[in-house]
DNA sequence: TTATATATGGACCTATCAGTCCATATATGT
DNA sequence: ACATATATGGACTGATAGGTCCATATATAA
């Protein structure tokens, strides 16, 4: 079988380019021509490679979400503890408070807030990946439990859903250029709740 | 002095209708023809009464904003506590996991979410929406410390900022269409943190 | 070398966007 | 009644949206 002209293009940049362009613009403001700038391709290399705008999407947001759920799985393998990563993971982001990252916010919940009440496949998308983040939560507090900071008889799903809304709050929060140093109160006082 | 033609629509709901049409689809995402179509009036009127786009945008957030903070200032006074007025409104709003209220979410949080990156008029309104619900909140954890519910020697404002965050975030859950009773059990334990 | 298969650039398509313009309608003040 | 001022319907504008098309480029297999 002959095998055609190659791509000249990395699939893999491409994609991450999109990533970024949905992550700063979100869905619906991201243009066919802002994601072809960033992603440096034409026009025909993007509906060859990913189809269309939509699909295009959700290749960005899955790569988001499994980027994210890999980095913070292997954080909370390397932490001392389950505790000891929560910790850090809503102490660091509060820390993010006032800068240009903070305003960027989190894909995931920026999408979750922008396409939840569709009931397309993006939007279905974004609440898969919302759950992939307590899931990850769930993991943390029970281990938590396992190492004994937190109280085994304590329901961990709700910990976990608890912990998904203090993150999705703590985003808004920044999203919003609320005060840096009510921000890390506002996170402290989430995590209490735990012990 | 001649006054001329009177308008044909009460500019009040009008201004009511294009805040419904904010609400469900988003700044960016409503056209000026959903927005004609609710208001029921012409392109002509729009732009007469209301100057443009943004401007509209502007007059439907602020309205909600007063609407909003006018109602919870009315149950916190009707409250027989403001820890009571707290956990009926997070109480309630959690209940509303599952239907289509809850995947509407609140105009303000989803502005801020979709508006936080811009620096423009739109967003500096929506992270003034958002302080003035964190001023209500402080307004109710104070009344809180005054009555007991509340130890008196805690950040009164860290509390507010808290609740803002737990707020927001009990709308990302709803929105992502976050299990009803996981849900519930998320709202319960974030106001546990107050006593 | 040639046939074949895929990739690419960029012109092009229709639909829709926010906003403008103007003729016409409808009120008031004299 | 008439001059004046504001409101309205709807056609229109240029810009931009997502997506298609096709001629051309560039690889491989024979």
């Amino acid at each position: 079988m002959t095998r055609g002209r190659p791509i000249a293009f990395s699939p893999d940049e491409a994609a991450s380019a999109a990533m970024q362009v949905f992550w700063a613009r979100g869905y619906d403001s991201a243009s066919t021509r802002d994601l072809l700038e960033a992603m440096k391709i034409s026009r025909s290399s993007l509906y060859q490679a990913f189809g269309n705008k939509e699909q295009l999407f959700l290749e960005a947001l899955r790569r988001y979400r499994g980027n994210l759920i890999d980095r913070l799985n292997r954080q909370l393998e390397a932490s001392p503890s389950a505790m000891h990563f929560l910790q850090e993971l809503f102490g660091q982001t509060a820390l993010e408070a006032g800068s240009e990252r903070a305003a960027l916010g989190c894909l995931i919940f920026n999408s979750a807030s922008e396409l939840g009440q569709r009931d397309d496949i993006p939007s279905i998308e974004a609440k898969r990946s919302v759950q992939a983040i307590t899931a990850l939560f769930h993991e943390a507090v029970v281990r938590s439990q396992a190492e004994g900071d937190i109280a085994s008889d304590r329901d961990a799903l709700a910990l976990a859903t608890y912990l998904t809304l203090g993150m999705a709050g703590l985003r808004t929060l920044l999203k919003s250029g609320a005060d840096p140093a009510q921000t890390r109160a506002a996170a402290e006082l989430l995590l209490d709740t735990l012990r």
